[in-house]
DNA sequence: CGCTCATTTGAGGAACTTCAAGGTCAGTGG
DNA sequence: CCACTGACCTTGAAGTTCCTCAAATGAGCG
């Protein structure tokens, strides 16, 4: 745990506490589905939650290697800088996903795209557990097999035109959001540039085509949009 | 397995063969590592070899929900044909591959690459065995976070340029292979161009280029390459 | 208001694609 | 042995998309 000393708020690893709010329960079910018992055996292995300020450093790979991360509230990117300083967003982790299958050899950063908290659960102990008890070797499994999925999905999108990656990206974050009626866009263009490989000013472009082609529109607030055409933008994600 | 119809060699569910060759023994290890009797309960469980030959569909997604796949011989893609026509290559698999971590939501294709030999591990058994022993569980977690990270890598791929993509995938092939003194091409220009979502005429440029900056040179053999300059290819490859 | 940071817009250039033609190689049949 | 064929790869020229650089606009906050 070296590397603690980037964490805006120091983890102490020895400073176990339940996580008590409704709306923390609610997220954690979506790793545990109904099963109140894998929830409290989960829930005795994490620490946290911990809360972190827009972009700071949540954990590197070595950190990484240590625990599983679950986010609590807030949106958490993994993202690498090459050598060049560029920098690509591989991955973004909203409210219930359950992540952490990182390859060392990768080095990438844990990061905190907006404020957030996590929780971090031993992954020893979890393997440990997964070694007794079926469900929990289903749990990581199944986690890691959405994330395959998810980057899968990413290599596909990236080898669309601009215009397609934005509307993909606009509705696949409006549907894991939940399908509310205002997409409040939680992360920065920047961030969403480099997750889908353009600049920042081909995806501003992108989005301005898409409100001028009435496939979506901008409330006058900070980076709320409405998805008004989903038919239409359905033909532009192809 | 309604959709064995496209299997060049139907697969016979009941025809259990233990697979008896060096060879494929020691791919299997590749999986199973040294442990002999994690072995001997995977093979068990095989179905096959199967031979394919090349560009003929191994699995839809449906098949692949009920067996993971294990690559003994020849290249294996998995692919994604879109509305428009256009092909994206995900994935290629290599022998001694374990595989078959595939989202139904996806719709890949397997398909053989080149002339291939596959082995089908059902995956109901698999994950029976999983629960009772740690260490299949852990093969399979193991498998799935490697695939995980080889799609990581390739995201971050998709966002260089044409040329760094090109040069970091025969770099890389070539150490899957083996680090052999030639890089025996196996698979086509076109299947290459789709895994790096480029045209293949852009790929041929990069690969003359490359050749003409004397990083690599072509064995005035089929698809033989010599990769000449590793410091200048790391160099192309940020 | 005046500062900062984030986003938008425009003009020009670079990278990649498209379209079209030519070249190479292995297999096939005369 | 040679010509023919088809699949695969290469090359060139023109067009499109995206990037780069520069500047303007907008939003949030003390």
């Amino acid at each position: 745990m070296a590397n603690l000393d980037f964490y805006t708020t120091p983890l102490d690893v020895n400073d176990t506490k339940i996580f008590g709010t409704a709306d923390t329960a609610a997220h954690f079910a979506k790793v545990a589905g109904d099963n109140a018992s894998l929830q409290r055996i989960l829930s005795a292995l994490q620490r946290g939650p911990v809360h972190f300020y827009r972009n700071n450093v949540i954990a590197l790979d070595e950190d990484v290697a240590d625990y599983l991360l679950f986010v609590v509230t807030g949106v958490v990117r993994s993202c690498k800088i090459c050598k060049k300083g560029t920098r690509s967003v591989v991955s973004f982790y909203l409210p219930g996903d359950f992540f952490g299958w990182v390859d060392a050899k990768l080095s990438l950063s844990i990061e905190a795209a907006t404020d957030t908290e996590v929780l971090f659960i031993k992954r020893k102990g979890l393997v440990a557990l997964a070694s007794q008890d079926v469900r929990v070797a289903n749990v990581l499994l199944t986690a890691a097999t959405n994330e395959l999925a998810r980057a899968q999905e990413h290599v596909l999108l990236m080898s669309k035109s601009a215009k397609c990656r934005a509307a993909t990206f606009l509705t696949d974050l409006w549907v894991r959001l939940g399908k509310a009626q205002y997409l409040d866009v939680p992360m920065s263009h920047q961030d969403i540039a480099d997750y889908l490989g353009l600049t920042i000013e081909t995806l501003s472009r992108a989005i301005t085509d898409m409100e001028r082609s009435e496939l979506i529109s901008r409330v006058p607030s900070q980076r709320r949009l409405i998805l008004q055409n989903h038919f239409g933008l359905r033909r532009v994600m192809n």
